[in-house]
DNA sequence: CGCATTTGACCCGCGC
DNA sequence: GCGCGGGTCAAATGCG
């Protein structure tokens, strides 16, 4: 191949559609939309300056808004700093695809743009997406003896695997399971191409919450966790449950301008401060992925961060 | 004993 | 069509 670097993508969570998403240095994979805001970013070679305003403005007001003292931090993580970087996979179909991806120096991962043109619309399955594999069977042979290996459950044809709307964001963390709020069962641990460290499934283990999340540390820079969240809570979170109510941004909303919010209020909702196992969490915002016609709800912290940002998204 | 984690195998989508 | 990599399943194992 032509160029190593090529080659750190093809770890990238997000690809789809043979699109690979733009990494910083750290290996984080975002997906971009293309005909985001940020695209300046994308093209300026070492951007952590170029990026630099906005990462500013977004954690400024995150903290200039955001009850401190709580150590609250977006996405409901227990961490202590933040610089987030995250991403989202909106699952929109964004026109024009040309990627860009970007690889800065340091260990300051920085946003990369790419194009997102997340296939299937995400957005469209209900808890159900993503779920194709789910129904499977044990095979069971004629005589009604079951073999020994797994089996294909029945799909429909054609039937795309939808897949939930996703966003990401790294955490300069220690450990790699963030503590959110909600239960996790892991159900999965993959070895991640040209990472020596291992990418981790989550699923809530909340009875018929679909939520999914991946977990994996940038081999760039081991001290960063990218988190990857997929599907919507469909209830309040442990956490919130126990009288916290905290409430902090939703990525998901950022991300939004989606049909329908990825995450429940719920999941900005602030749990108690745990962070006693040593995150030294700062979250870096890396790429903030939003579509052009983003509807914000009431959730004013989100507008004002969304606001802070470079405004030619406008019509 | 119940629940969570580990881990190897399998399925699927995609690129070649 | 084949191979690769991502994602998931489920039996085995561990732990409180």
């Amino acid at each position: 191949m032509s160029d190593q670097t090529r080659d750190l993508y093809l770890h990238d969570p997000f690809r789809k559609d043979g699109q690979i998403s733009g990494i910083g240095d750290t290996g984080f994979p975002f997906y971009s939309d293309n005909s985001s805001m940020y695209n300046h970013i994308g093209s300026s070679g070492h951007d952590l300056h170029g990026f630099d305003p906005a990462y500013m403005s977004f954690t400024e007001h995150l903290y200039g808004s955001m009850d401190y003292n709580t150590q609250a931090s977006p996405f409901g993580l227990s961490c202590t700093s933040s610089e987030v970087f995250f991403s989202v996979d909106g699952g929109q179909e964004v026109g024009g695809g040309v990627g860009e991806s970007v690889v800065t120096g340091d260990h300051t991962p920085v946003a990369a743009n790419s194009s997102v043109s997340s296939s299937s619309t995400e957005v469209g399955g209900d808890e159900d997406s993503g779920k194709s594999k789910k129904d499977r069977e044990p095979k069971v042979s004629e005589d009604g003896v079951e073999s020994s290996k797994k089996v294909i459950k029945p799909k429909k044809k054609g039937e795309k695997r939808q897949r939930e709307p996703r966003f990401a964001f790294m955490t300069k963390s220690e450990v790699d399971h963030l503590e959110d709020g909600y239960r996790w069962r892991k159900y999965g641990q993959k070895a991640v191409k040209n990472s020596p460290y291992p990418r981790s499934y989550y699923r809530c283990t909340t009875q018929k919450c679909t939520v999914k999340k991946h977990v994996e540390r940038s081999f760039q820079d081991p001290s960063v966790v990218i988190t990857t969240y997929e599907g919507q809570h469909n209830h309040q979170s442990p956490a919130t449950l126990r009288g916290n109510t905290a409430r902090l941004l939703a990525p998901t909303m950022l991300a939004s301008g989606l049909a329908a919010p990825s995450f429940p209020q719920e999941m900005m909702i602030q749990m108690p401060p745990t962070n006693t196992q040593g995150h030294t969490s700062s979250m870096y915002q890396q790429n903030l992925n939003l579509p052009q016609q983003l509807q914000l709800p009431d959730y004013g912290l989100l507008q004002d961060i969304v606001h802070s940002f470079p405004h030619n998204q406008q019509p």
